[in-house]
Parts: structure tokens; sequence; C-alpha cells
RNA sequence: GGUGAUGUAGCUCAGCCGGUUAGAGCGACGGAUUCAUAAUCCGUAGGUCGGCGGUUCAAGUCCGCCCAUCACCA
């Protein structure tokens, strides 16, 4: 272990305050949370910040919708979102909110600096422009048709069918997803920064920045593709920090969301006399400052970000780790299988030491992504921590306290062995240290298994029975208690409040990583109380339970929108469609479609093709024979892949979770449903 | 559509620069044990390493194509 202390700041990507924490962003604080402890646990100076993500159009329309101030809606959320984390025991040194004074501060500091540095200029461009709400468009909140593969209602930047990527002039029939009315197209000034000036200074970084392969295959990719300037400013009205010197420009949400770390690291500066803003920050910076990301945001932090810090005097980040998504079950989050699972209805359910174990067992240095398999989950977290870690302790205290008082022998029964744990110490340092945390568990899982084997050879309980063999009892679990204290100072960055329970078990005080070196010798220890119990299959079949909404409402991302009812209709409006029996005759799959199936329908007597996005859903081959709904009298629609005559009924958010609706027996095609 | 990542036993994953009969944990099955929160210990079975083709004395490991899943496209 080297000697030298380090000064450390770590930052965790920040939640933005629009929505609860659910089991995803997770992957991201326990994994940071689990680095900063470790780092503290080794006697470094470490730092961990974050802050509400509190500004951009997303919040300022929940606000809207839900009657209140972007200011209201954000320290309503985030402070859930704190306590959530706090909950899951993310120890976090300071959390803040991009929405501060802090930040401003150093928005504009950054800003006047970039400016004096010639790295801004204005450029007039043309933008969506919403009339009855009078306000400018993100490309997210224009709905239209796919200019390629016509599919309709698709966002503003990319299709969702086709996989097309545009901007939203290029849609057919573009529709505000705010009011419903067609957009204009505005002219506006916007504030740019030269990033495209940033290609050298940036390769250079990102070599020292010692990347994961993963994100420098990604960056090279851009580089390839050319650096574009960075479009930095919104037009009002805009929930964020004016632009100074103009009226009625803000910062676009972007620039001042990973400034956001630094204002909540200059709020801690603010309060401790040990911490300096400067020396952690300004050019020439001898500390380590590290971010914790997702996979889904490495553009804005390795080139946006390392840019602007550069571009203006600061110092940039020793390097970026960037962590892949969460499956549940092998696929997506989704709020129909109810594995939409949100943190606040883990922890009603279960305690969050499982979870910090599961994730810590299955993490690794790389963006690719991780599964939580339920039943995997269960029988993992039972076998490891309970069946086979906890258990040591349990096994053995119960002598010490029967025969000993609770006094620990003056020996260890077999040093050599306790030495295999001591020296397995600089190994699973270092798998913390590179994030490998799957490995580090996987070591340490090993040693339980050793410690376990040792207990059974020994076989104290037969010792027991024979008075003269006492003293070796008191030695062999003497041996099984240290070798467990020695794995859970280990643990310690992975479930906290476990180790804080065992620091009480055996009377003593905070560990560092040192201690795991040091057995506990001729020491009384408390009374055995259990420490973690099993995981019931039932807790996590509730917890799905809760988590089950009837009906997914779009991506629950960023962009709002729902789904709402449509407005009434009169029954003579619904007359006007036809709708009609139809037996599938055959589905094929779409060449060059990734959601398409054509269908050739049989309407009775009138053969039809239909393009229908429910590949995705069902095996074309499963479909034929089978009857639908169809609407017989749709205008027929030119598709990429040919003419649509009409469509199929079906229900459900998309994906995998599109159901046909289906047709009692006996009904035949070409029947009219009325 | 472009680019990238992933695809190894029922489940979750290791497999470095290509080289002996492809590994681990969990689960399953059989046995042992009873100190322990039905925990532990010993043993057994399970894989055409997504598919096809190529390079090579030799490929899970390199190359090409295809399929599936996922992400990014500011």
């Amino acid at each position: 272990m080297s000697t030298a202390v380090r000064n450390i700041f770590v930052s965790s990507a920040l939640p933005y305050a629009n929505g609860p924490i659910h089991m995803g962003h997770l992957v991201e604080y326990l994994q940071s949370d689990i680095w900063a402890r470790f780092q503290k646990l080794r006697g470094h100076n470490c730092t961990y910040v974050c802050a509400a993500d509190a500004h951009g159009t997303p919040i300022m329309i929940k606000a809207r919708q839900e009657g209140i101030t972007p200011e209201q809606l954000i320290e309503r959320v985030s402070a859930e979102q704190h306590a959530d984390l706090k909950a899951f025991d993310v120890a976090f040194d300071n959390f803040h909110t991009t929405h501060s004074d802090e930040n401003e501060l150093l928005v504009r500091r950054i800003y006047e600096a970039l400016r004096k540095a010639g790295h801004i200029y204005t450029k007039t461009i043309e933008q969506a422009y919403d009339e009855s709400e009078k306000m400018f468009l993100p490309d997210r909140f224009v709905r239209g048709t796919c200019p390629r593969c016509k599919s309709e209602d698709q966002y503003g930047d990319a299709c969702e069918v086709c996989g097309a990527t545009y901007s939203p002039g290029d849609l057919i029939d573009p529709l505000s997803v705010l009011s419903g009315t067609t957009p204009l197209w505005k002219e506006s000034e916007h504030y740019f920064f030269r990033l495209s000036e940033f290609g050298d200074r940036l390769r250079t970084w990102i070599k020292s920045a010692a990347l994961h392969q993963n994100i420098t295959s990604k960056l090279e990719e851009w580089f390839d593709a050319g650096l574009r300037d960075w479009d930095i400013s919104r037009d009002a009205p805009y929930f964020g920090f004016r632009i100074p010197d103009s009226d009625n420009k803000y910062f676009y949400v972007w620039l001042d969301a990973p400034i956001g770390y630094l204002a909540s690291f200059l709020q801690l500066c603010n309060r401790r006399d040990d911490l300096d803003f400067d020396d952690y920050w300004m050019a020439g910076s001898d500390k380590e400052a590290y971010h914790f990301i997702g996979k889904d945001i490495v553009y804005f932090h390795t080139l946006f970000w390392p840019a602007v810090l550069e571009g203006s005097g600061f110092r940039q980040p020793t390097s970026v780790f960037a962590h892949g998504f969460l499956t549940i079950n092998g696929k997506k989050m989704s709020k129909s299988r109810g594995t939409f699972i949100k943190a606040r209805t883990y922890l009603d359910n279960l305690d969050p030491n499982y979870l910090r174990y599961y994730y810590a067992a299955k993490l690794g240095p790389g963006m690719d992504d991780i599964d939580m398999n339920l039943d995997d989950f269960v029988a993992r977290v039972n076998s490891d921590l309970i069946g086979k870690l906890v258990n040591i302790a349990s096994r053995c205290a119960g002598f010490i306290t029967r025969y000993f008082d609770g006094r620990l022998a003056g020996t260890l029964d077999d040093p050599e062995l306790f030495a295999e744990f001591v020296d397995a110490s600089e190994k699973i340092a270092k798998h913390f240290e590179s994030r490998e945390y799957s490995k580090a568990m996987r070591s340490i899982m090993a040693l339980a298994d050793k410690a376990n084997r040792y207990i059974e050879q020994k076989k104290p309980w037969a010792m027991a029975k024979d008075e003269k063999q006492l003293p070796d009892v008191q030695a062999v679990c003497t041996e099984g208690l240290n070798m467990f204290r020695t794995l859970m100072v280990y643990l310690t960055p992975v479930i906290p409040a476990v180790a804080e329970q065992v620091q009480k078990l055996f009377n003593e005080g905070p560990w560092g990583w040192q201690a795991a070196g040091d057995p506990l010798l001729d020491h009384t220890i408390s009374k055995y109380e259990p420490l973690l119990t099993r995981i019931e299959a039932k807790q996590v079949e509730r917890m799905v339970e809760q988590s089950k909404e009837p009906e997914a409402t779009g991506d629950d991302d960023e962009t709002g929108g729902g789904d709402a009812k449509s407005p009434e209709i009169t029954i003579d409006e619904f007359a006007k469609i036809d709708m009609r029996i139809a037996r599938i005759e055959k589905a094929e799959p779409v060449d060059g479609a990734d959601k398409l199936l054509k269908l050739t329908l049989d309407l009775g007597g009138e053969t039809r093709s239909v393009f229908a996005g429910i590949k995705s859903a069902y095996e074309p081959k499963t479909l034929e024979g089978r009857l639908v709904i169809t609407v017989a009298n749709l205008r027929p629609r030119k598709m990429r892949f040919g003419v649509s005559e009409g469509m199929v009924l079906a229900a459900g958010p998309g994906g995998e979770d599109i159901f046909l609706l289906s047709v009692d027996a006996g009904a035949e095609p070409g029947m009219r449903v009325t």
C-alpha cells in the first residue's frame, strides 16, 4: 500500500430533478459511493459530491403541468431523491443544486473566461416555435411523420421505426407536443462554444485521462465525424441562468449541469477549512478529480466538459468512469412488467445492503450493461452474504459467548491461514481501485468459503464436548471470528451498515483498511445478534407487484408527455371508422424495417396489404391464420416499403408490449365491427 | 441508416498476447454433518463458446458476412 495520502475529488452524475430515483440510477450512485468509501477507508482525503440537476425545459414544463413553480418542483423532487439515496447509504460529502448562487457564480465566471478567450460567438439559427405557448421547442417536443419511412408520430430528432436521424424541420406534419399546434420556424440568435478548436487539446487530455477502452473507441468515432461547435444558449422562457448582457437568452442546461459538480464542491469548501476550491480546480492542480457517469452522457463529459474547463482556465478531470445501464430479468425496465422499480419501493420491501452487495458483485470497470435477474438476486445474496459470510460469525460467536464469557483467545489457532486472508488485502484493494468490484467480491467470497471449510474441519462443536479441548475451541472460534472480521473490513465500502454492526459486535470503533491485518485477540466481544436475514422470494414479488403500473406512459425520461385521453367525439364521428374482421393470411418481416411486419389480410373476398409496427412483439409465423380487427376505410399510405391499406388494432406501449385485439370464435373475415 | 458494444453450462459471469481434456459462483442431483439465521462440507451431472464461412499446424480467442440484444448520432 502506498503511504502517500491522496487528495481525491469524486462526483456522481447529477440526478435530473423531475422524477424519483430508480434501480437504474442506483447503479451509478452505489458504484461511486463504494469507490469514495473505499478511498476514505484507505486513509485518503476523498471528497464526494453531487447535486440536483435542476434546469431545462422538461422541468419547466413539468412544473407548469403541476401548477407550481420550477423552484417548488425541484425542491420537492430533489429532497426526495436525496432522502432515497441516503437511505441506500450513499454518503455524499455534499449534495447541492445547480439552481444555486454558487453555480450561477461559477457559470458566469467560466462563461466570461471563455468569451474573453474568444471561444464564444453568436449565430442566428432557425428553430421550431410554438406560437400558442410562446416558446421555442426542443427537438423532442416536436413530433410528426418520419421523412424517410413515413412512420407517424415520431420525435423531432430521430425515428424510432427506421432509426433515421434528422431535425424537426424535416418532419412531415410536425406538431408541438405541448399544444398540438403546428410549430412555426423562427429565427433566433444563439451562443456557440468553439468546440471545433479543441480537437488537439482534447486528444492530449484523453491520453492522460487513461479512459476505458470503450470510451476511447467511442471518442474516436466522434473525432472521425469531426467536432462541431456547441450551441450553449436557449431562448426565454427557459428555466436556468440568464446569459449576462442578454435579456432573453439562457444557458443551456448541459452547460450548467457539470459546473454543478464544482458548485457543490465550492459550497462545501465555503464551510470547511481543510478544503480549498482553487487547489482542486484551477489549472495545474495536483489533486485528483473523477466523474462517475452513465454511458449515455459520455459525450458531455469527455468532449464539452474538458474543453470548457480547459478553455476557461480550470483543470480537467483526471479521468471519467462510465458504467452501463441496468436491465432487469434481461430486459429494459418496464412499468407494465413491474420492473420499473423505484428506490423507495425497494426500500419499502428490502434491505439496501442486499442491493449494494449485488451490484458490487456484478460491476466491472467497463460500460457493459448489467443485468439484475431477480431470482439470481435472491439466490446470490442469500448464498453469499447470509450462507457463507455472516454464517462464519454466527457459528463461531456462540461458543465464545457460551464457554468463554465473550473473551477471544490470546492466539490464533492457525496463523498461516489467517495470513492468507491478510495477504489478499492488496489484491482486493487493487480491484476496488480499478472498479473491478465483481473480482473483489469473488476474492472475498472465496475466502469466506475457505473459512467455512476450516471450521468444518476443526469441528468446535465436537471438541466442546470434552472439557480438555475447550482451549482449542476458543482458539478455533477466535480464528473464525478474525477471518470474518478481516473480510468485513474489506466489505466496509460495500455494506457499510453491516460493517458498523460488526464493529459493535467486536466492541471497537470505525476501521481503517489496515484493521484487516491486525487480528483481535484477548478481547471481549458482545453477544452475537443476527446481522442480516435471508431474502424471502415473497418480498421481491411484493416489490414487483407494487411497481406494476397498468400502462406505460412513454419513456418516462425527460420528455414529459404522457398518454392523456383524446378529446370527446360524437357517435357519428365514431361511426366513420369502418372496422372489419380480417384473417391474417401471411405475415412477413420487411427488409430494412426494424419494427414492421407486412401483413396480407383477407377481408372476406378482398385482400389487402398492411404494414404493422408489431415485429418486436410477434413472431410472423404465429400470426398466420389469426383473426384481427382492421380499420378498413383508412386512407392508404405510401410507405418506404410499399402502400399500407389499412391498420390492425392493437394496444400497449410498444416494444414487446404490443397486444393485438382478438376476436371470439364464429366471426368471419369481412364482418363489420360496431 | 451510420457507428460502437454485447452474445460462453438452467441463471449470473471469468477466460491475458490464438496452443494441452473450456472455468467459477449460484441452481439441480447424490452423499455427509448439525456449531450456525434449513446455514455448512464432500461429490456428480450440465456447454457443437449466437450462426455461417475464412486465415492458421492450432480459434471461444484473429478476419468477413449474417442473426439477436443494447447504446450513441451533440
